[in-house]
RNA sequence: GGGCGGUUAGCUCAGUUGGUUAGAGCGCAGUCCUGAUAAGACUGAGGUCGGAGGUUCGAAUCCUCCACCGCCCA
């Protein structure tokens, strides 16, 4: 592509109406590069009093991104476009989130690690190094799509989670926390990754983290103690927790019976014996509570760890009576609601698994055996011990890790927490204070407040944020809230982690003196939940702890955007948190969310169900402005089923017919040497072209407002309006005052509006589409404007002028198409072409249009049907028969109550009566049941008369005759046979300007209108001369129908 | 079990404070127009507005219950 120098004023480049916008865009991208644009749009605004504050949310710097990434970075890259075209100052930073387990799982698979220790062999200085690795070349590659992607950031600029600055920042913020006493340290069973070696908090497990999983159940017989031969009947899906078994849980208000079954007796609810297997027989029924404190056996007591353990039953209101066996094994050691149920009953807590899922010492024959691999020996164990009843295949949902598959198991950790209890209420709180677009994000967000547990923020791995929090063996703890305080208590260590990043193992170097017993404390080995490190990003990145005037600068955010499915209790969340505990105010005041993307059928999309769209093919083969339209124009808070047909009909419906409108205009403004003034006379202008000018001027004002609100669906929806009525009314509406051979007023006025209207919609639909868009400006404009808007994208978002707007003028178009659309229905009724004039057409307003409107239209309505003139008629009963009925839209309000009777009484009324009154024009008051009822209480009915061809909506009516006179008959021929000598004309590749010879052969009644309008032939066709004679082989030649007649019709060049 | 969305034409979706005959695009069938032509216009078929009650003169719209789908949480 030439840059602006090169290309001479009042020759715009010749465009082709075919287009590859894929190609096109390719070309920008390069000259993008070339001038270097973006730099110069990063710096557009540098001075501006008005700012823009978008936080990123950090994308992970994981894998490359797919589409679903895309449209959320089109939404962050269209408003502060907008933003940008509007003169806010901004940062345009983007994050990339790299620290964590999802990037340590990577790695261990790129190293064929396969637990924790492999990665403690190798060094955890040079994992986490590779760690880090792995971020810089995702970032890049990232970079990269988003590059392609048409997303202008501050890329030399970006944010990393796995910063100094954020993780010290972090470290103030968990500073905070202890000095205002919420974070400690808990004890609690929590879902567990073996293979990780880590605790999963509540925000991973929730959605992603489950499957349907097959175990193998068991149903087991525990011995009452102090009862011969009597059972309790147990199920269970986790066999392994059996050996940490200390309860039994009852239903106190079900009913159990004892049975006698297989020369034992059973205890199991009522409802559930239909997991017995053979007959039985019931001896006894009780209720739950009757079972309360019976004491048993336990299953395992030659094992350490059961050793002066009791069991006795206890009772639930959970255990239910639909699955199992009414009676619930409790191991509180091993299980969420056990281990509740367990401080509650003060029961003895047995804790079987190691952090790899080996049992720990004390288990006898089970110890050092993994827990993946130990329910054959259990159930042996069982079989040989005689409490083996059953065991049977179980199909649920079970909680896997999100990040690795592995089957959770539920284990007794000790792990860090920040307390909710009195933040809970002071984050909703601020929560109100915020602009959730959708609306129901809001109770959503509040919904999961109510729902959050304490926040668990430590980990058990190596790469990520270094909690900073010292533990000292005399009990107390301690947290570091910089690197200077860290510095400053050091005893040792210091010089080993000088130089490095505050990660593990470096940091873990440094010890530091307990303030109350004076011994060395290590730093826990924990490291963070990565939701820390993107939540902290309004402080971490607006140098929250370095220079609280750009903090403040910035601060809080006006905008951020996320999908929300997982955000609520991810991202949302953290941030809310982080910025209540440290300011107790928002982090942003505007929130934009958005579903889920699926493939074209509604189909998650998976790479291994070969629907997933990888985002490079879709820049190949769509283009990213078609994706780009797609993402905005679709309402977000629905899913979005995204595909190449979706983007298809973009381009096809959208792109194409904008691209048409620019080819169309270029080709003629070229043969007419069009030059662009940017304030036309405004004198010259005809109605249409106000009219479209007015439309313009309301689209300006109606996409302002919407991309105000973030509504960019409704904005890109409103422009798509637009662009249609520029295709279909005013450029089909003007064609012809392009083709003029003069060069007077009226064409100069055309091209000016059309120029105007196409610069304008191309600087609204920028921010979307910034790749056509920049195409059409730099041929339609750059040529006649300043190097400081070298690019649409340095240029001011449009601004409406309300002196433009006419209400009426739209109005009355509005009225030229309603009536146009139904007279060519009423022509296609009759099966009367449009080629074939008619003398009128006949036309009812309905009350609420104002007739005056109508000339001004007129005449663009007697073009659009053909016809001679426009019959304006207040008596629909020339078209129609007649009749009447009540508008229950004004009377319903003030008659409500009598409407029935009033209908019959209106059924048994003299409708002609009715009806001239209604039409009458001095005001009248009708009286049906003695109600006094005026003309618009009614309504009129009608029906189609002969001779005419009628057709109606919303109130208006629109007939025409079907009679034809004999010279407008003669007329539609001499059109049809122009009809013939353009196609002809096309035929022969002619140019749109050449002269042309007609040579025609037909019978007398053609050649008499040929005659009468040979005239209008010429000018039609630029024929210099029209011969009645056989063409010869030199002409281009064929044979029509034409009326009853065959003509052949020959053109040649001049 | 609780919360939040949703259910409108074969498909994808609009539908403003309740109001006369519920719309658009795609797809299908047909017609027309054509100096934007690998476009365009028009017509037609296709709807018990998820179901059942209720409020009202009148409900896709408001209320209650139910069903199904999605999401969030127990």
């Amino acid at each position: 592509m030439e840059s602006y120098k090169d290309v001479k004023p009042a020759m715009f480049r010749p465009v082709s109406s075919q287009v590859d916008f894929v190609s096109l865009e390719k070309e920008i991208l390069e000259w993008w590069k070339k001038h270097d644009i973006a730099k110069k749009y990063l710096n557009k605004n540098a001075e501006s009093e008005k700012r823009f504050s978008f936080i990123d949310g950090p994308i992970t710097a994981n894998n490359p991104m797919g589409v679903h990434h895309a449209w959320g970075r089109t939404y962050k890259d269209l408003f502060q476009r907008y933003k940008t075209m509007s003169g806010y100052r901004q940062r345009y930073q983007n994050g990339f989130d790299g620290q964590g387990l999802w990037i340590e799982v990577e790695v261990e698979k790129e190293l064929g690690f396969r637990s924790k220790k492999d990665i403690e062999q190798y060094g955890i200085d040079r994992f986490v190094e590779l760690c880090k690795e792995r971020v810089r070349k995702f970032s890049q590659i990232i970079t990269d799509q988003s590059v392609r992607l048409g997303y202008w950031m501050d890329w030399d600029n970006s944010y990393h989670t796995m910063s100094d600055t954020n993780n010290y920042t972090i470290w103030h913020f968990l500073k905070t926390c202890h000095n205002k006493g919420w974070l400690y340290e808990g004890t609690d069973v929590m879902p567990w990754c073996p293979r990780c070696g880590t605790g999963l908090s509540q925000h991973e497990i929730v959605t992603e983290g489950y499957k349907e999983v097959t175990h193998e159940s068991v149903y087991v017989a525990f011995r009452l103690s102090n009862e011969i031969n009597t059972y309790f009947l147990a199920w269970t899906t986790t066999p392994w927790t059996l050996s940490s078994n200390v309860s039994l849980a009852v239903n106190p208000t079900i009913t159990y019976v004892l049975v006698s079954h297989q020369n034992r007796h059973l205890y199991l609810a009522k409802n559930l014996l239909k997991v017995l297997e053979g007959p039985y027989e019931i001896l006894q029924e009780v209720t739950g509570e009757n079972l309360v404190g019976i004491e048993y056996e336990g299953l395992f007591t030659d094992l350490a760890v059961q050793k002066d353990v009791g069991h006795e039953v206890i009772p639930w209101n959970d255990v239910s009576d639909e699955e199992g066996t009414g009676i619930v094994h409790i191991a509180p050691g091993a299980g969420e609601e056990d281990f509740a149920l367990g401080k509650e009953f003060s029961l003895n807590v047995i804790a079987p698994l190691d952090e790899s899922g080996d049992f720990v010492e004390g288990f006898g024959w089970l110890t050092g055996q993994n827990v993946a691999n130990v329910n054959p020996s259990i159930f042996q164990y069982l079989q040989d011990t005689e409490r083996m009843y059953k065991v049977e295949t179980y199909t649920h949902r079970y909680p896997v890790c999100w990040r690795c598959d592995t089957e959770l198991v539920f284990r007794l950790v000790n792990e860090w927490f920040i307390s909710m209890q009195d933040l809970r209420l002071m984050i909703a709180e601020v929560t109100k204070k915020i602009n959730w677009i959708p609306e129901f994000g809001l109770k959503r967000e509040l919904d999961w407040l109510q729902n959050m547990d304490d926040w668990m923020i430590s980990k058990k791995r190596y790469w990520g944020l270094a909690l900073p929090i010292y533990k000292c063996s005399c009990g107390n703890f301690e947290v570091m809230g910089s690197k200077d305080e860290l510095a400053s208590r050091a005893i040792e260590g210091l010089a080993d982690f000088e130089g490095h990043t505050p990660h593990r193992p470096w940091i873990d170097s440094v010890k530091i003196a307990c303030s109350d017993c004076g011994l060395p404390v290590d730093r826990i080995s924990d490291v963070g939940n990565p939701w820390l490190d993107a939540g902290i990003a309004p402080f971490s990145t607006l140098d929250y702890t370095i220079d609280k005037d750009h903090w403040q600068d910035w601060f809080p955010a006006d905008w951020i955007s996320e999908s929300f499915p997982g955000q609520f209790r991810n991202w949302f969340y953290s941030l809310l948190t982080m910025s209540t505990v440290l300011e107790n105010t928002e982090p942003f005041q505007n929130v934009f969310s958005y579903a889920l993307m699926r493939d074209e059928h509604g189909e998650e999309m998976h790479k291994s169900k070969g629907n997933a769209i990888w985002f490079e093919d879709a820049a190949e083969t769509m283009g990213v402005d078609a994706m780009r339209w797609v993402f905005t124009r679709h309402n977000p808070a629905v899913n979005l089923n995204f595909g190449a047909n979706i983007t298809d009909e973009i381009n096809r419906q959208f792109f194409l017919t904008l691209w048409n409108i620019y080819s169309f205009f270029v080709t003629y403004a070229n043969i007419d040497e069009f030059e662009p003034n940017a304030h036309f006379d405004q004198n010259n202008l005809t109605e249409i072209d106000r009219w479209i000018l007015s439309e313009l001027n309301d689209l300006i004002s109606e996409v302002t407002l919407n991309f105000d609100r973030y509504q960019s669906a409704e904005a890109a929806r409103k422009i798509e309006t637009f662009v249609e009525l520029l295709s279909n009314w005013y450029v089909r509406r003007s064609r012809r005052r392009f083709w003029k051979n003069e060069n007077d007023t009226e064409k100069g006025a055309a091209y000016d509006t059309l120029y105007a209207c196409l610069v304008t919609v191309c600087k609204l639909m920028a921010p979307i589409a910034p790749f056509i868009t920049e195409t059409i400006y730099q041929n339609l404009v750059m040529p006649y404007a300043s190097e400081e808007h070298q690019s649409i994208h340095l240029t001011s978002f449009p601004i409406s002028d309300p002196n433009m707007i006419d209400r009426d003028l739209s109005e009355a178009t509005r009225m030229a198409m309603q009536i146009s659309s139904l007279g060519r229905a009423s022509r296609s009724k009759t099966g009367i072409r449009v080629r074939q004039p008619l003398a009128a057409v006949t036309v009812l307003l309905p009350q609420t249009v104002n007739p005056d409107l109508l000339s001004s239209v007129e005449q663009q309505i007697l073009e659009e049907l053909n016809v001679k003139k426009v019959v304006l008629i207040n008596d629909p009963a020339i078209l129609y028969d007649l009749r009447v009925q009540l508008n229950t839209q004004t009377v319903g309000p003030k008659h409500g109550r009598h409407l029935p009777e009033l209908q019959a009484s209106l059924a048994n009324a003299d409708q002609d009566d009715i009806i001239e009154k209604l039409y009458s024009s001095d005001p009248v008051t009708i009286t049906l049941s003695n109600i006094s009822l005026t003309p618009e209480d009614f309504l009129i009915q009608r029906i189609e008369r002969e001779g005419y061809s009628v057709s109606e909506e919303s109130d208006y009516l629109v007939g025409i005759s079907t009679n034809i006179p004999t010279l407008l008959y003669q007329e539609g021929l001499i059109r049809d046979l122009v009809h013939h000598v353009q196609g002809l004309r096309r035929t022969a590749n002619f140019g749109i300007s050449d002269h042309i010879s007609i040579r025609y052969e037909a019978n007398e009644n053609i050649r008499d209108t040929v005659a009468l309008f040979e005239h209008y032939l010429q000018i039609e066709t630029l024929a210099d001369l029209i011969e009645f004679q056989q063409p010869d082989d030199t002409f281009t030649q064929d044979t029509f129908k034409i009326g009853d007649a065959s003509v052949t019709i020959g053109v040649k060049q001049n």
